[in-house]
DNA sequence: CTAATTCTTTGTTGATCGATAAAGAATAAA
DNA sequence: TTTATTCTTTATCGATCAACAAAGAATTAG
């Protein structure tokens, strides 16, 4: 063991990389990107990490683990679904708009339109965005179950409402829509959650779940 | 003038492109794999079409004239706000899960993780789905100066919610999520639309425009 | 000290990228 | 027919892609 100590700081570097793959995508950030971008030679890059989607994936977990937590954090921190649910999508909307920041999610953005040799990319971050899609439904079916929400509520519906809405606020965040302007869309959102609430009859019969 | 006349329909070629650009996005779709799709030589694509750029957004423009154009039929095609908002929606899942088709809006994911050469062509779709954003919102605020909502409608915020929603309903689809669940979150949708139609008085108090 | 190990530097690999040059083939106008 | 024009074929261009080989440098273990 031992041997010559690393002279950067993985940790950074990591960082720097999660920036470049957030702001640009898998594909569109090159090797020499990440050169510049980490500072240190691609030999160092292979080094350390292995390879570029190697690098990628391990960018994407600390994405997940910091800004990109705003799921987890919210069902972890809220005691109902309510909040749960409106506290999750402001502060996606919080991170998506960040000043000086890459904008928008990275899981939503960074691989969509990737050439066929990197399928396992594009489907890798496309099956964290149904994992992210059933726990929110899940939530919501537990808000069911504990008498939060109505007992014909179509949780499923309304779980699927809110992860496409949340997708949605990460491409219109990238296209430059305000802030403010996404805070007040999700204020109109959160509506359909407040129709559903145990204690609002007048709202019943319009609400339904399907048939 | 004349010559030899050209052997391929360019446009057959087109739309083969088009459902290429489509499925792997601009960056995802190499020059090779259009020369397989459309089954002629890189220099008869370059005679008919100018440049990869040049075909992309012609292959966009015949997207939108066609599958893409659901927004622009459903303004057209119906008399109410209400009726517009949800045809439109429905005829996008509709196109965004057709068997046998590519997934998902091309306008929406063929260019989100882009290169920084190709930031024109990633700039351009964001326009267009700022244009298209601007037209939803555009119709409801006609639909308040008509009486069809309630003067207190804040048009704006709901039509940023309608635009957000379409666009994620693509993210969804490109995920796999089966065209009935995508319905089913549209029908959610729609309550908040129905809040704000003139003549439902309980309503008001819950939906009214924010100060 | 020596030996083993790991990192850094430098240069380069083969593949693929978008794009085009050059020459031959097919048409219309004169 | 001659000439001009346009399309097709073939072969390739230089640039960039992700990735690595080899050798030197710095550390620890023994």
């Amino acid at each position: 063991m031992a041997g010559r100590p690393r002279e950067f700081d993985r940790d950074k570097a990591l960082e720097k990389a999660r920036d470049a793959f957030w702001t640009r995508g898998y594909e569109g950030t090159s090797m020499a990107d990440l050169v510049s971008a980490l500072g240190i030679a691609s030999a160092r890059i292979y080094a350390a990490f292995g390879s570029k989607e190697d690098l990628f994936r391990e960018a994407v977990g600390l994405y997940e683990a910091n800004e990109g937590g705003f799921a987890t954090r919210a069902f972890a921190g809220e005691t109902t679904a309510r909040r749960a649910i409106e506290r999750m999508l402001r502060e996606a909307v919080e991170t998506y708009t960040q000043p000086g920041r890459p904008q928008g999610c990275m899981v939503v953005s960074a691989a969509t339109n990737c050439a066929i040799e990197n399928d396992r990319v594009q489907e890798w971050l496309a099956e964290h965005r149904r994992t992210r899609t059933l726990s929110i439904v899940e939530r919501l079916n537990e808000a069911v179950r504990d008498g939060e929400l109505r007992p014909d509520t179509n949780a499923a519906a309304l779980g699927d409402y809110y992860a496409t809405l949340m997708h949605g606020l990460s491409v219109q965040a990238r296209d430059g829509v305000p802030k403010k302007r996404l805070h007040d869309l999700i204020t109109v959102a959160m509506q359909a959650l407040d129709a559903r609430l145990a204690g609002v009859p007048e709202f019943q019969h319009h609400f339904a779940k399907q048939p």
